[in-house]
DNA sequence: TTACCTATCTGGTATATACCAAGAGTTTGG
DNA sequence: CCAAACTCTTGGTATATACCAGATAGGTAA
């Protein structure tokens, strides 16, 4: 079936966001707009954004409308280069918000790091944006042992580079979980789109030299919003 | 909008889902008999499979129906396990089928590689399975000066085993990108599934310890079969 | 100026219905 | 007994339509 008309109309529409003088500021026609324009149903106009958004060349931001968007963020997870350095390497506008800090158990953490499960962890969570537009949703835990005060510093700002810095810490086992998923409702919200939209999320588990547990952490994408590049030598 | 229907729908089918009771052989009911069982209709129901497909927990055949997903299959890029001993270790099975092999030049892999673009490679494609399910569509280019004989080889296990084995080469220098996107024409008919399927491409360009150009390749995975899952030892 | 309200625009959800095309299984003809 | 033909089932595509709820912008009142 690949005669079928919507995937024609996909072809029109990825053809229409690449000429950058189709329309203002990355926004497209409303959905009303466009079916007419292509003589179809708003039904059927969905399907094809709903590919190309799969494709990652477009996106939607709650009730606002559909964008196109730019090119993805290179990341390396396996750095600490720092959010706010490799954005702005990569000629992108970054900002951190933080949303919360506090102190309290987490299962997950627990069971990632070691720990009996009511173990209480220094919380961070934050969001993050690259060029204005929420990309990044996550939420540190990190063991109060290794980390003291650390509430009372700046979260805007590298984390590891603290960690480092303050505490004197290594960060010497690194244990790293991607996988695809759909966006749980707290994180759409907090990102501006709706819940189930596809992201890929970053698991990290920390241990210092001597395989104290250090951190945990969780990174919610949206899912076109970023690259992972990771370059490694020798080791195999 | 969290009091959609079609979210308590998908709430009703999670729980249906991960009852082992529920039904044969991980085969959901047609999408006519659930949405008249949900008293609902096939569209609203689509939207409702549609984010369990998001979430990873259920995946479509062509036409032939949905099915539950298996468990995702751990996979640390970055190694060269050997694809039938990792999938193996994980208590699974694995099957490998090669679809093609060739000498030819290839544009993506000449410019990973720093190559002329009319450099010929040694092109292997092959396809792989879990437990009968085609996860994996992937093409590799080698070149000829590092491996030469390289096609007369069985390519259903380890390529870099033999590379290693065979011509003694290192590895040294790997590069990783890993990004989400729509599976394309060829590879969703490779997998037996729809163009557009949400699909977790893999990258790799390696370049032994003479920083000689070895090896380009592309991984096409299902999104929801696989969890990259890789340890770090110190060097941040 | 500022704060609030409101009309209007947007995408989001839902029903009802129809036909198409590929898979799978069954029947039939050799 | 096997292969070809047919039928039934499945998901895939498409139209037409309606109403809902959040976002936005403009206007109005304090």
């Amino acid at each position: 079936m690949s005669d079928a008309y919507y995937l024609h109309l996909t072809d029109r529409l990825r053809d229409l966001i690449q000429d950058p003088e189709a329309f203002e500021d990355d926004r497209l026609p409303s959905e009303r707009v466009l079916a007419e324009r292509f003589h179809t149903t708003r039904v059927t106009l969905r399907q094809a954004l709903a590919q190309l958004e799969g494709e990652g060349r477009i996106h939607r931001s709650n009730r606002r409308g559909w964008f196109v968007s730019p090119p993805r963020l290179d990341y390396d997870p396996t750095r600490d280069a720092g959010f706010n350095d490799y954005v702005k390497a990569q000629g992108r506008r970054p900002r951190t918000e933080v949303l919360l800090t506090d102190i309290r158990p987490h299962r997950p953490a627990a069971e990632a790091l070691g720990l009996p499960l009511d173990q209480p962890f220094h919380h961070i969570r934050r969001r993050r944006f690259v060029d204005d537009r929420a990309v990044l949703s996550e939420s540190l835990w990190v063991v109060p042992e290794r980390a003291p005060q650390l509430l009372e510093g700046d979260f805007t700002h590298s984390l590891w580079g603290q960690l480092r810095g303050r505490w004197g810490l290594t960060l010497a086992h690194r244990s790293l979980r991607l996988y695809s998923e759909a966006i749980r409702e707290q994180e759409a919200e907090e990102l501006g789109v709706a819940a189930g939209t596809a992201g890929l999320c970053v698991r990290r588990t920390i241990l210092d030299e001597q395989r104290r547990p250090v951190e945990y952490d969780e990174e919610h994408w949206l899912h076109n919003a970023l690259c992972i590049a990771v370059e490694l030598e020798n080791s195999v």
